[in-house]
DNA sequence: CAATAAGTCAAACGAACGCTTGAATCAGTC
DNA sequence: GACTGATTCAAGCGTTCGTTTGACTTATTG
């Protein structure tokens, strides 16, 4: 026990950045405890293994945004004003994006992308165990604003949210270059108002077409 | 020269079944090689390396689809009847989308995803190569018909929709459990349809609110 | 049929991987 | 100040990785 900056949580910081950088199977724990100062067994000896100490980088980071999430949904409902599209857009897409100002969680962030395209069976369920009860949450809540939309479309356009949230996050240099610096999701308020403008419209679409 | 199947044929082919499975950095050459029912070495002779393989892997199919989509754009522009948002919207997911039918391109699809989040420094060349040209195309044809709409927004929400495309595509299976079963984005229809829908209204948004 | 080129093969290379081990170090407690 | 549990350490375990090599087989050509 010790007051410092524990093993475990440098282990852990170094392993996000790493992961971040280089990608999860191309990270080795020996660049990762040689980044946190550490010996090659503290890994095992915290986490028991690569694998293990992964899902704890995931959880350290997803649990609190996933919090936050349903925290902003709920004083939503709970609130006195009326419930607006927007405000439960925001609710989702708002803490992920928000916290990239957070040097803490800039680096985590870009990891998302990662996370659903690495095919880990770890991985795969704890992302399940973490966004499974958090979106049939969040359907719900969009079901009440949107009492006249199909559960089916309903279902589609979370997760063309989903997509359009980490595709953007996730590779901000990318984004950058490939706009020629126009568009900058490291600006975290435009990129916000950005993406609800757009995710507000989808949801709201209907079979017809526009004026 | 041999009529049969070209060992470098198979070789992709493999390779192509095995990263949509695996993912890139976890496919060995020799789980390649001997799915090809090749020799470890033939990778080498006819790619030279692991990372030329793959992107060869990644060019094989992404230089037809681009094919395809630029070729539906101009045939939209140069047509008899009116540019709409909609068909030009198509011309960009559909291909990706339709050609999931074709079994050769269906792991491929799948694919896509890892394209985006796998930093390795050739692929990332590459998706700047085949991507920067084409979205330049888009985004000049979407101005056309969204002459009020900043080009800057444009930009952002060209990216959000290559999100969700992605996002969708990459991982049917996923889409299919986490909905219980409700979207199944292997009914390539009623993806397109879904995603064009949603697409639309989004590219349509203006600052002001719905009615 | 000899000569040349194209392609395949088994075997091995050094390097890096995740993980284990057992001794050394450090903090508290009696 | 010895004892105990928690933590760190250097070293090495067996395995697998991408790549190379040189001999071998097959097809093409003069």
């Amino acid at each position: 026990m010790v007051g410092e900056t524990d093993t475990k949580v440098r282990l852990l910081d170094a392993a996000e950045g790493l992961y971040a950088r280089d990608g999860i199977e191309a990270t080795s724990l020996r660049s990762i405890t040689s980044s946190a100062d550490a010996n090659l067994a503290a890994v095992h000896y915290h986490f028991g293994s690569k694998d293990t100490l992964t899902e704890a980088v995931f959880s350290r980071r997803l649990e609190p945004i996933n919090e936050e999430r349903l925290c902003l949904l709920e004083r939503a409902e709970s609130g006195d004003g009326q419930l607006t599209l927007e405000v439960i857009l925001d609710a989702f897409v708002g803490p992920p994006l928000r916290c990239s100002h957070n040097h803490e969680y800039a680096q985590f962030i870009r990891l998302m992308g990662r996370m659903y395209s690495e095919p880990s069976a770890g991985l795969q369920r704890l992302l399940g165990r973490q966004f499974g009860p958090l979106v049939e949450r969040f359907a719900a809540a969009l079901q009440k604003v949107l009492p006249e939309l199909p559960p089916v479309d309903l279902q589609w356009r979370l997760h063309f949210m989903v997509g359009s949230m980490v595709h953007v996050v996730s590779d901000p240099a990318r984004m950058k270059s490939m706009t020629g610096g126009l568009c900058d999701p490291s600006d975290v308020d435009t990129t916000t108002r950005q993406l609800i403008a757009f995710l507000t419209a989808g949801f709201r679409a209907t079979g017809e077409d526009g004026p």
